[in-house]
RNA sequence: GCCUGGAUGGUGGAAUAGGUAGACACCCGAGACUUAAAAUCUCGUGAGCCUUAGUGCUCGUGCGAGUUCGAUUCUCGCUCUAGGCACCA
């Protein structure tokens, strides 16, 4: 503690820090294990890329993080908080190349350095449980978890146009393509033919889609962007049978019941009938290169540019099964292969694209969906009806609610074989497969005679060569031969391992669960274990996950339990979103050179002033713009504290139960200190809105500052002083933990603040007994009065009619209704 | 284009089963302490008006309507802004 003794004395946060720091860390503190007599919470934040340093953000996520851990202990939870490193991916490629080392190196030193400074902000892990993916250890467990996903059918290869990013020399997976860019490094995104592995989350579709409505703990925004992302569609899918020739186009629609306005047929430059359409025709090698064209076009397009429709007609007609009508196939550049069947019934009429591409090549436009009380002229149509409406040349079905159609057109076409109700994804199989090094290898082994087998289980893991054998620590394994080379576990002849690497987001889809027994070593999971901490109660972390590795965690969540693994359908009962820490109106970051480091932050006001400030500048979800200032008012309120502690120090000798009768002064503070205790623990759990906590606890001060000023010797309200301080020092104490537990001691209070248990609210405490009434005359605030809190509505009125500001207004008109609002307000009306 | 949020003083933000708008802070201003400064403490601080400077009046929560005794809060129609999705048939 410091020796200087002044009036403007302020507290050590170094030795402070450092003793606490020191005193959990040499006490375990916060190791736990299961308890079957306690009840569990699970919080966690989402664990961090070792990227070197930390930065405002994960000091805002694991701040947040480590007040529910703290508060949730304090209600008398078994809390389980630990931290761990996402340790795989790119960037320790990239330093490993510069440094001429290997990317591991590189990332334990960052782990190393990282750990040192989480520590220094004081979070209350349990650094037992950390986990780095890197090691192998942790990552045969994900591969057997491939295997036995490969044995479940969830797990296949096969060749299909992929996401490449040239930069980063690799696949990605659909949702790591952000604006047609990669996630990582925003480079442009190219299509690519290659072999990879896929996972079939769209097998799960519908049950990641279902359970969203079981997680009322979500935010309504992250529930949307995944609902939008899965993407079902409900409709027919329908044959169209091609003239002359021996096959059908298969169709699907989510508007059946426009079926009868079909005026022509588009497929996409990709699909797998063209070649049969064409072939042969003297139009072949037009349409070939034509749907050749569209197809680099795509890949050029510039992302915000919608493109021109374009299309060509393949000469070939296709016969509607509902109406024998014939129509002509087209080509159409707006047809997406891989959505659908990969071929659009156009209705110019009902939908935009089709009409935009019917008035380009004078193709026949048909209203069939009259909505009620107007006229459909396809002559003077400026853009395609898409409400509902009346069907009309429809035949059996003219005249029906288009609503009713839908349903009646399945019906049918399900009764004549013309086609079937059906649902479709916008969700794609997962492509997991990466040419990287710096990955978990994909467990596979690839056999001449025999084909794709998994590796053996007593050889698990297939470990990463550390071996330089060209001198580049980090060659991508297709261009290892020694790792390659090996033999079929099935037929022993000579075979080759696969040289894919898994996505890192495979690390992350399940390192929660591990977290309940992460030094296991026969399983990846253990039941009693899972079963006793999962799923976890709190998760916490920024909005960009929102999708990826929300989606994959959830994903793999339903895996592990049909594997056998897991007993849980979700793995996030509660999830909050924490917005970004901005500055000068613009996210953080190296480019934009607006970045703080918390480093140089916790060297000048110490690790508790920048907790505090990060949980006081905003609530959580939202952005919190950062500011110097801001900082500097959050340490300055905690040495006040400290100070007002200082100066009352004399009084925590005087005896500690509160007197029967308080003075005026002495109940005022009794009594804020007990509204302070309803307010903080009702902003923590509501909704974690720890800024208002925080305020509710600098007006406790500021009450407490005030009672205690100039008083010196012992008096009888010296009890309700220490009964606030400690009230104080408690509710602070998840925020500032290093400062309270200081205090703590400091005001002589037995047994450290560790282990205390969250205050308790007395209402009868908190009860106001004098309430102050406003008076308004039409609406408008004319007067305030202090009543006594007891006081009865007529007797209110009554003096309300008699105050002097009131009768300046109401004199001399009727009155014409009082409305009285208990405990607040009277309106006269005039 | 579609789906979510958001908009309140100079700034960050409080307050919504409709009931005192601006809590708590930051900034700024004035004062105290100091040879001086920093630190600290005290006071003031939405805008405007006034022959009555007040327990005074008017205006004020993105814009425009509406419901109500009363709207930051509810309804309808807009504007701006952040994020997500986007030729998904």
């Amino acid at each position: 503690m410091t020796s200087d003794n002044t009036a403007s004395s302020k507290y050590d946060f170094k030795t402070i820090e450092k003793k606490w720091q020191t005193l959990w860390d040499d006490g375990q503190t916060y190791q736990v294990t299961e308890d079957d007599s306690r009840e569990k919470y699970y919080v966690l934040e989402m664990f961090p890329y070792p990227s070197g340093r930390i930065h405002m953000g994960h000091v805002r996520n694991y701040s947040i993080g480590d007040v529910v851990a703290r508060y949730k202990r304090m209600r008398g939870y078994n809390v389980l908080h630990p931290m761990g490193w996402d340790a795989f991916g790119l960037p320790a490629e990239n330093a490993a190349q510069k440094n001429n080392s290997h990317p591991a190196t590189w990332t334990y030193a960052n782990i190393d350095y990282m750990r040192h400074q989480l520590r220094q902000l004081g979070l209350s892990y349990d650094w037992s449980r950390e986990i780095a993916t890197c090691n192998p250890k942790y990552y045969r467990w994900e591969q057997l978890l491939f295997i036995e996903m490969f044995r479940r059918g969830l797990v296949y290869q096969k060749i299909t146009t992929v996401n490449w990013c040239e930069s980063c020399r690799t696949v990605l997976a659909n949702e790591q393509v952000i604006d047609g860019a990669c996630w990582r490094c925003d480079a442009p995104v190219y299509p690519r033919k290659m072999n990879g592995w896929f996972f079939k989350i769209t097998n799960y579709a519908e049950e990641l889609l279902d359970d969203l409505d079981r997680l009322p703990g979500w935010p309504e925004k992250v529930v949307t962007m995944q609902r939008n992302w899965i993407g079902k569609s409900t409709g027919l899918t329908c044959d169209f049978p091609v003239e002359g020739a021996d096959c059908r186009i298969s169709i699907f629609t989510t508007r059946p019941d426009t079926i009868f306005g079909v005026t022509f047929m588009s497929i996409a430059a990709e699909h797998p009938l063209l070649d049969t359409l064409i072939a042969g025709t003297e139009k072949e090698a037009e349409i070939r290169e034509f749907a050749g064209r569209i197809q680099i076009d795509k890949q050029r397009r510039a992302l915000d540019e919608e493109p021109e429709k374009l299309g060509i007609f393949t000469g070939r007609y296709c016969l509607n099964p509902f109406n024998g009508k014939r129509v002509p196939i087209y080509v159409a550049n707006f047809v997406l292969v891989e959505y659908g069947t990969g071929a659009v019934m156009a209705v110019p009429a009902h939908d935009q694209r089709d009409f935009e591409f019917a008035k380009k090549y004078s193709l026949p436009i048909e209203p069939v969906v009259i909505p009620p009380g107007t006229k459909l002229d396809p002559a003077t149509m400026e853009q395609a009806s898409v409400v509902p409406g009346l069907l009309a040349n429809s035949g059996t079905f003219s005249g029906m609610d288009s609503l009713a159609a839908q349903a009646a057109i399945i019906l049918h076409a399900t009764a004549n074989h013309l086609g079937a109700a059906h649902i479709t994804y916008r969700l794609r199989d997962w492509g997991i497969s990466r040419q990287r090094y710096w990955g978990a290898p994909i467990p596979m082994i690839h056999c001449d005679s025999c084909g794709v087998q998994p590796v053996p289980e007593d050889e698990l893991p297939v470990v990463l060569p550390e071996d330089t054998e060209t001198g580049s620590s980090c060659l991508p394994l297709h261009q290892r031969p020694s790792f390659i080379t090996t033999t079929c576990p099935k037929c022993g002849g000579p075979a080759r391992r696969e040289t894919d690497t898994m996505d890192t987001f495979m690390e992350s889809s399940w390192y929660f669960a591990r977290f309940a027994c992460p030094r296991l070593a026969e399983r990846p999971l253990d039941h009693g274990k899972t079963a006793y901490w999962l799923p976890v109660d709190q998760y916490i972390g920024g909005v960009e996950h929102a999708i990826l590795h929300l989606l994959y965690s959830r994903f793999f969540t339903k895996v592990l339990r049909d594997l056998g693994h897991l007993a849980v359908d979700e793995p996030f009962t509660n999830l909050l979103t924490q917005g970004m820490v901005i500055k000068d109106g613009a996210k953080m970051s190296k480019s934009k050179g607006n970045v703080v480091d918390p480093n140089d932050l916790i060297q000048e006001y110490g690790a508790d002033t920048v907790r505090l400030f990060s949980l006081f500048a905003a609530p959580p979800e939202r952005d919190l713009e950062w500011s110097a200032q801001g900082v500097e008012g959050s340490s300055r309120f905690l040495n006040r504290v400290y100070r007002l502690i200082l100066a009352n120090h004399h009084q925590f000798r005087a005896p500690q139960t509160l007197p029967l009768e308080l003075g005026a002064s002495g109940k005022g503070l009794h009594r804020k200190t007990h509204q302070t205790i309803k307010r903080v623990t009702e902003s923590i759990e509501q909704n974690f809105h720890f800024n208002t906590a925080i305020s509710a606890m600098m007006e406790l001060f500021n009450v407490l500052s005030a009672s205690t000023s100039g008083n010196s010797g012992d008096n009888a309200e010296a009890p309700v002083v220490c009964e606030a301080i400690s009230v104080l020092l408690l509710l602070l104490s998840p925020m500032v933990p290093h400062f309270a537990a200081e205090m703590w001691e400091l005001t002589g209070n037995s047994g450290s603040i560790e282990g205390r248990r969250w205050p308790e609210f007395d209402a009868e405490a908190a009860r106001e007994d004098l309430l102050t009434i406003v008076l308004q005359v039409n609406g408008k605030v004319r007067s305030r009065l202090q009543v006594a809190a007891d006081i009865d509505d007529e007797g209110l009125i009554q003096m309300a009619l008699a105050d002097d500001n009131m009768v300046k207004f109401i004199d001399g008109m009727a009155v014409k209704k009082t409305i009285v609002v208990k405990k607040k307000l009277v309106n006269i009306v005039v």
